[in-house]
DNA sequence: CTTGTTTATCGTAAAATTACGATAAACCAT
DNA sequence: ATGGTTTATCGTAATTTTACGATAAACAAG
């Protein structure tokens, strides 16, 4: 029975996006919106192609752990890792960022 | 005794960001990178001004827990909310918005 | 003043995230 | 082969997030 709708103003900016896209989108927010892993990110801007070994130095954080936000900086499309004899060499995975940045751009 | 250090390339993009605006950054990267919230905002770019039970109409989830997110949206800056009466009016923040969207083109 | 409406907050349960040590796998050097 | 590195994964504890119903506050209408 409630249906106080109130009048509606002409939108302030767009928003065209949905279902794959937009699950791609929600996933690389969360990811980045983590103090360690937005560090991370920092890192391997001056950094790229450093090592595990040298973010673990880097951070205040247990191996494990690092190794755990990377994964989730990897699956949400921010890294990527290449294996060189026992280390992995990590750096960021310009396309996808590309993409979020055109896709922030478009849509606010 | 472990310094695997491995040659640093050039970067590839930039990331000048510390601090508190770094805070506020991922502040607000965490409030949109969930499902429910991100929907809010798609929502409230079509539907400005509109108040708290349009939005609890339009989601599957109780009035409890759309007042949660709108809190957590709210505090970290995306919309901010005009009482009118016993109701109040959410509408993108739209000054915060076009700070983040500059910070994420200049970042990248 | 009483009733109905709207929303934020409280208390709490369930689920997800974050952190760690321990371990195993894969590789390199001797 | 053996020993030393490096990293991912496992198991698990602690914390945070997410969700809900119930309740209270604030207001409008009668």
């Amino acid at each position: 029975m409630a249906r106080t709708k109130t009048k509606i103003p002409p939108a302030c900016c767009t928003l065209k996006i949905a279902g794959k896209e937009q699950e791609q989108l929600v996933s690389m927010l969360k990811a980045l919106g983590n103090p360690i892993r937005f560090e991370i990110i920092k890192f391997l801007v001056t950094h790229p192609g450093c090592i595990t070994g040298d973010i673990v130095e880097y951070l205040p954080i247990a191996q494990a752990t690092v190794s755990q936000h990377l994964k989730v900086l990897k699956d949400a499309g921010w890294i990527s890792g290449v294996i060189e004899g026992t280390a992995t060499c990590y750096q960021l995975d310009e396309i996808n960022i590309e993409w979020f940045r055109s896709v922030v751009g478009e849509i606010f």
